[in-house]
DNA sequence: CTTGCAACCGACCGCCGGGTATGTAACCCT
DNA sequence: AGGGTTACATACCCGGCGGTCGGTTGCAAG
């Protein structure tokens, strides 16, 4: 069999494998055998591209979960001065890929994964902390100074504090995804979703 | 050395013990070597409580967690028909025990200790996922059919869906803690908080 | 006082985890 | 063409894990 080589793509598929099985049993019951199984490589390969379990892990958060925050979040809310509707849609459209998502593959069986590194790996790992407090902070700066450039807009109410509603505001999604993936019913699941657009409603000036 | 015995008390010390160690390592890695120890009894006495580590998972769950959620949410709710005002004020008691806590074994180091079963646990395993349903079930009656209550006593506005915003709220508390061990700041933390005490104050008819 | 059992001890086990060492084949450069 | 390096593959290692098991001891009932 003439093995072909694409370093880049065995990379990905690490990547991609290490995310998915990272994302179903947490970082720390994920297991590298599972992972090279699924990828379709050896661990020969994975030790090659990474230094350990824990660097594949941190390259999941980055150059996975990282980019996924900036073009969900950070690059809408840049181009807008009036962040309540930008931020009405994305919640629409996280509710759409909601009902699509194979059962068990999706957020609703298996939450959100920022939040699961984060509430597995931020006490116990400084790297995972430092890196999820990176990208927790890019997401909570795309929404307040959004927010901010609202409220100069006059479409965002000036009585409340954007760095506040930012944190509320990443923290209810974060919470909605793990407790929603509890119940595993989607009508629990978007009552808190619809709870969370008429605060944002609520943010209109 | 005459030992004394008390099955009750070496009982509880072991759910304390692993109710610790989950905390802090999560339930998978979380150690039994390190729950005996830091109970300061032996493997044989651990076995001889529960059939094994999850059922001690499970007991942390039940005997520990739920009926805390149930002294801090449930009861307290259940005795008013004025929601608004006595949320604000658990949330209050929440705020003051951030700033008591030692560092590394609080909310603000750790996170909220059922999300962090429910991140890790749900997708894993249904007797955690049953048992944390029923836990968060409770959790979010408490808090709709008080709102419902309030309706009714004019005091909580009419145009809200209690079931909707229960689960906003639990949402919220689970994802601020969640997001919150990732920064340690207390000021993050507090900006969600003041942020869900203005929603709340929203709600009010 | 004895007897019986619940409570507990601690050495031991098999397994599977992450990690490594060594080999080999594809690819690149000159 | 061929040497060097990168990109893998495979077999192996060791530690720690959850769990077991025979033994001992406090303790209450008869």
């Amino acid at each position: 069999m003439p093995r072909r080589r694409d370093p880049a793509r065995t990379r990905r598929k690490l990547l991609a494998a290490g995310y998915r099985e990272f994302y179903r049993h947490g970082f720390q019951g994920g297991s590298l055998k599972r992972i090279v199984e699924s990828a379709g490589i050896t661990k020969g390969a994975l030790f090659h591209h990474f230094a350990g379990k824990k660097e594949l892990g941190y390259a999941v958060l980055e150059e996975f979960l990282y980019p996924a925050v900036k073009s969900w979040w950070v690059e809408p809310l840049a181009a807008s001065d009036d962040p309540v509707p930008v931020m009405q849609s994305i919640f629409g459209r996280f509710r759409k890929l909601l009902d699509q998502e194979k059962a068990e593959e999706g957020y609703l069986f298996n939450g959100c994964p920022i939040c699961n590194y984060a509430a597995e790996m931020a006490p116990l790992d400084d790297g995972f902390r430092e890196r999820l407090d990176r990208l927790y902070t890019a997401w909570r700066r795309a929404i307040s100074t959004a927010l901010k450039r609202g409220q100069d807009a006059g479409r965002v109410r000036a009585d409340i504090r954007p760095a506040d509603e930012a944190a509320f505001l990443v923290a209810a999604f974060a919470g909605t995804a793990a407790t929603g993936k509890v119940t595993r019913k989607a009508a629990s699941f978007h009552g808190a979703l619809r709870a969370i657009d008429r605060h944002l409603e609520g943010l209109r000036a």
